[in-house]
DNA sequence: CTGAAAGCGCTTACAG
DNA sequence: CTGAAAGCGCTTACAG
């Protein structure tokens, strides 16, 4: 891949324009006070006459920061990322940081990849919600020097060590498995999240422990689902092969959309042949008379605790670790 | 924001505890066919040893590639640009460039914002799907050396200068509105799209079109919505003031869900009562019965597209300047 | 095949 | 307040 010379004009032109030294417009470019109104203006006048830009990378090798912050996710395309992105973004926006996205598309090995390029002092700050089976990598990347604010993963190696922000998985997954109970079903079809995801862990150990607490003779029928809304669709499509279960429990969001759009494709009654819940809210257009139970997710403010977390580290490297649990409430949807 | 010494090995390190130059690590680094094997056994060694990690802007600073694609959106919450995202990462993720991404949120300032924050050598291919009043910017931008491939959006200025993938929009939507006007409606409802952005003034100009041509008669009333769906589900709200128009044309996916879920909610029946065309798939949870018309879009092939133009344009700087126009069929979903 | 050395474009003590 | 100079961590002709 040839590259041809780009970035002629360095500050070194700009200089020899203003006929100053470097150091003179690397201060300027740097808004130090110590320099004159009338050097300050030349050379300003010099950079916008030669389209001068700095060299992101030049600067960087020089002060060891990138003011970049890298934020890894498992999947861009889900909305509850994408909403933590946006918290994160109200925090970071007015200090001067870019944000560089990737998506893992929940494939540790592909995550694996991404934080090693990222580790390559690409950024200054890593926030990551991991697919799992990491937790070496992320160790040895965080050892070396670099910042990590996990958040919604938080796999129990990690616990203690890094910031952290994530949701009460088991509690508002019990909560919801106990709402769902309640209305007083018999059977029960629960869609689970990939066990590589310590949320989806948790929350499978939360729904297990309400239904042995509250319900430990209802029938319980399970699906490994990846959290994506085809493996929602297909655990659906499973479960009425032997008939429509009382309760359905879908352990995300987009598992919970899948289950959906297959069921009422199939003529299913939401709230009324079936109790159905949700871990994360489905925000689409429903049937009217559809009742749902939820767990009400609040990604942005999540991403909006990321960004004080990131603000936080960034200015003491040496800060103890702050683990933030949030807790997310269970609510009825009823249209 | 202090920031304590990282990277502390660097490959001085390395060629001291490999007892070689560091030419030799930096040729061990680069897969050079050069080096003896006892050579490259002691270098990688001692790389692990140390848990060496090469620096990202050193190296870019020296060679004048960062081996970054930036890729700029309006929205990477909306499903389209995701997918579009996907198709570049597609063709991209076998050569070992990574993807940034940003989001501009349609708004042009922070869309030259970050566009001169990633022109600071930060990437080698900017991808771009402008919000609209950047001409200046973007071509300075790329005069300055940086390759720009464009994608969905086309402001006319940058037409022949930049590659591009884009839809043919005016077709699209004269195509659409035909069908709807087919069915022989008098009234007809139209949200339209920020005329900032090159695809909703180009739609606008394909819906006014086929009115022209089609049904001159047929009573028009529009509304200007900003691509997102608060601004359909206002416009819906709008529009049923006067009660419920005969059709409804939506310019964008997400505009078009904001309408469809107000509609829905107050009992509009879709394809009955009301005749719904929608630019781009509405792929969510409907009523069993409803029949829209809508712009099939395939973002995801946009995608793979725009990431051969990139490869392309890596390879070979001073290529021609290419523009991929994709027809969208029109398409009628039944449920 | 290997190494010494120059240099990429900045910033920043250090003098003055 | 300003400039000369060193140096950040790499890569790459150039010799050998």
């Amino acid at each position: 891949m040839a590259k041809k010379e780009r970035n002629n004009v360095t500050i070194k032109d700009v200089a020899e324009d203003a006929g100053v030294s470097t150091a003179t417009v690397s201060r300027v470019l740097n808004k130090s006070p110590f320099v004159t109104d009338d050097l300050r203006k030349r050379v300003k006048a010099s950079i916008a006459k030669l389209g001068y830009r700095p060299n992101a990378a030049a600067r960087a090798l020089k002060t060891k920061e990138t003011r970049a912050i890298g934020i890894l996710v498992p999947d861009i395309a889900n909305p509850y990322f994408m909403h933590i992105i946006k918290g994160i973004e109200d925090v970071i926006a007015p200090l001067e940081y870019s944000l560089l996205m990737a998506s893992s598309d929940e494939d540790p090995m592909k995550e694996q990849k991404l934080i090693n390029v990222l580790a390559e002092d690409r950024i200054d700050c890593l926030v990551l919600a991991t697919a799992g089976s990491n937790e070496e990598v992320i160790e040895a990347v965080h050892e070396r020097g670099l910042p990590i604010v996990l958040v919604d993963r938080l796999p129990e190696e990690l616990a203690e060590e890094l910031d952290a922000v994530v949701e009460d998985n088991y509690g508002a997954a019990y909560e919801l498995t106990q709402r769902v109970l309640e209305q007083g079903v018999h059977s029960l079809a629960v869609i689970h999240g990939p066990q590589t995801a310590s949320t989806a862990q948790e929350r499978a150990a939360g729904v297990r422990a309400a239904i042995q607490d509250k319900a430990p003779g209802v029938s319980v029928t399970e699906y490994y689902g990846d959290f994506y809304f085809d493996s929602g669709l297909r655990a659906a499509r499973r479960f009425l092969k032997k008939g429509c279960p009382e309760a359905l429990l879908a352990m995300n969001n987009l598992m919970a959309m899948g289950a959906l759009s297959e069921l009422l494709k199939r003529g299913c009654k939401i709230g009324t042949d079936l109790v159905f819940g949700s871990y994360g809210a489905v925000d689409t257009l429903l049937l009217p008379g559809t009742t749902i139970y939820y767990v009400n997710q609040s990604p942005r403010a999540l991403g909006a605790s990321v960004g004080k977390l990131v603000k936080r580290r960034l200015n003491d490297p040496e800060a103890e670790a702050v683990c933030d649990v949030v807790k997310q409430p269970v609510l009825v949807q009823r249209l």
